[in-house]
Formats: structure tokens, C-alpha cells, sequence
DNA sequence: GTTGAGCGTT
């Protein structure tokens, strides 16, 4: 081969670089790389048709067009475009994901009657689509209804429906609304870093036991220790050997025994100032998020 | 046994 160096560049139109060749006249795609960084390939404008071609690639090799390099400027290409987008994709669907944007979260239903039974609202919401999970909230004491409830749905477009109408349950107008508990997840930016792996688990039954915590919760990552307090308080901790589960599940509502439990991050109830503002409904998302942050700089010990 | 624009036994 007469050429021991082939010029290479970004464009077309940049000063190029030369490519030192292997002995058969061949070009390795690592040399390249090894100055282009992520490059994937060559092509070139042929001086015959005037249109870009590729260069031959076999296994890592680049092979001269008609066995000859000769002085053209080849211009790298790298699989920019379409990872560029494909990581955007992930990020953007990470992020919905995050915000729950496309996740199902329990609705609220507010204005049910007082006769209104939970296999009465199951059968209702079963019109819209698959139900996960519904409640009504009683009297503890007299078991009566308090006149609102929860449901859950399996597909996002069937919870959309549901929010965007009115509901004529047993002869009353009910209301579906993402509840005041969610609003703060709604609109926080994204989680500062979690520096803990516990979890706190909210709205737990007294029937959920920790081995039955730990099975469940076994499904996202290595569970090194489960909490019930006891006398029975209606939350229990959980954690994981890899902190970056406890932070992806907080904010979630998990359906544990076809229980809805809420799980945030388990900071001695003082230093955190989501409960602060979880039961606030006049607050601010923004503000909320600022002092959100705030926390994770003033770490105290665990519950 | 009561009620009605409400938010889930931290």
C-alpha cells in the first residue's frame, strides 16, 4: 500500500486527521476510535456519483473502497443519533416514570353515600376498567362510612377517564381526584440522592406480617431487615442493602395483600418535612421541594 | 340513630 496514513475527520469540512493503516492496507475501527472516540464507521463522498458511502467494515476492520485509501478525507460516523435519542427516550420515559406521570396512583372519590359498600364500588369503577384496589374509609369505632373512599385502577387511561367526570354512585354525584397525599409527588423535581436504604411503609394492616413484607418486597432488591413496631402503629420499615431501591420506591403506593401502602423514606417523623406538608393542602410544590432537599443535609439517626 | 365539599390510624 502507498499510503501508510489515511486522513480522517468529524466533517467534511474540518481538518483532518491521519489514521495510521495496518500492514495489509487495512484499517482498524479501535485506531480510529482511538481518536474519535464512539465512532462506529467511515464513509466518504465518492468523487465518481458525488454521494457519501460507506466504507466497508468486517469485524472491526475497514477495508479501502477498490483496495486503495488513496488522498480522499474519510468523515467518521458514530451511532450518535440514534443513542442520543434512544437516551433521551429512557431518560424522559425515567422521568414520567419517576413523576408518575403514567403511573396509576389511588384516586380519591369524594361525596359516596353512607350506604356505600365497597363491592358497591367495585362493581361501579369495573366499568372503566381493571380495578386494583378499592376502600372506603369508616369509623373505626362504628364501622359507618365517612363519605369518601379510595380506588385504584391498572391502566393510566382508565384512571384519566375516571378524573375527568363526574360519578353518580347509589343516587349521589361523586368527585375522583388524585388526593391531596399525591400532590406533592405530582410536582416535586426530581429526588435529591438518598442516603439511606430504609423505607418507611405507611397504611400497613395489622394482618400484613413481616415475612409477608419481606416476600413482597424482595421483588426490588436484596431486603436485609423488616420493622413492625409493636403495639400495632400501621407502618413498618423495610430495608435494602442497595439504597437506590429504597429511593426508587419512595413516593409509591404498593398493593400489598391488596392493601394500598404508601412508602416514603424513613426519616424520624421531626426531620421530615414531607409530613410537614403532606396534610397541608394550601402548600407549595416548589417550596415543598426546596425543603425537601434541605433534609438530606442535616441527617439524624434512623427510628 | 345524626352529617356532606371532605384526603388515607406515621
Amino acid at each position: 500500500m502507498a499510503e501508510l496514513y489515511i486522513r480522517v475527520g468529524e466533517d467534511e469540512n474540518e481538518e483532518p486527521m491521519e489514521i495510521p493503516s495496518e500492514d495489509d492496507g487495512t484499517v482498524l475501527l479501535s485506531t480510529v476510535a482511538a481518536q474519535f472516540p464512539g465512532a462506529c464507521g467511515l464513509r466518504y463522498r465518492s468523487p465518481a456519483s458525488q454521494c457519501m458511502r460507506g466504507v466497508r467494515l468486517v469485524e472491526g476492520i475497514l477495508h479501502a473502497p477498490e483496495n486503495d485509501w488513496g488522498s480522499l478525507v474519510y468523515v467518521v460516523n458514530y451511532p450518535k443519533d440514534n443513542k442520543r435519542k434512544m437516551d433521551e427516550m429512557d431518560a424522559a420515559s425515567a422521568v414520567k416514570m419517576k413523576r408518575g406521570i403514567d403511573r396509576t396512583s389511588d384516586l380519591i372519590i369524594l361525596g359516596l353515600p353512607w350506604k356505600t359498600s365497597e363491592q358497591d364500588l367495585k362493581d361501579y369503577f369495573a366499568t372503566f376498567g381493571e380495578v386494583i384496589m378499592v376502600q372506603v374509609k369508616r369509623d373505626v369505632k362504628t364501622g359507618n362510612s365517612k363519605g369518601f373512599g379510595f380506588v385504584r385502577f391498572t391502566e393510566y387511561e382508565t384512571q384519566s377517564k375516571v378524573i375527568s367526570q363526574r360519578h353518580m354512585i347509589d343516587g349521589r354525584w361523586c368527585d375522583c381526584k388524585l388526593p391531596n397525599s399525591k400532590v406533592f409527588n405530582q410536582y416535586a423535581g426530581p429526588d435529591e440522592p438518598m442516603r439511606n436504604c430504609k423505607i418507611f411503609v405507611g397504611r400497613c394492616t395489622e394482618d400484613i406480617t413481616t415475612d409477608e413484607l419481606r416476600q413482597f418486597f424482595m421483588q426490588y432488591g436484596e431486603v436485609t431487615d423488616v420493622f413492625i413496631p409493636k403495639p400495632f402503629r400501621a407502618f413498618a420499615f423495610v430495608t435494602f442493602s442497595d439504597d437506590q431501591v429504597a429511593s426508587a420506591l419512595c413516593g409509591e403506593d404498593l398493593i400489598i395483600k391488596g392493601v394500598s401502602v404508601h412508602i416514603s423514606n424513613a426519616e424520624p417523623k421531626h426531620n421530615n418535612i414531607n409530613q410537614l406538608f403532606s396534610n397541608f393542602p394550601g402548600r407549595s410544590p416548589s417550596l415543598a421541594a426546596m425543603f425537601d432537599r434541605t433534609q438530606y443535609r442535616y441527617p439524624s439517626s434512623h427510628v
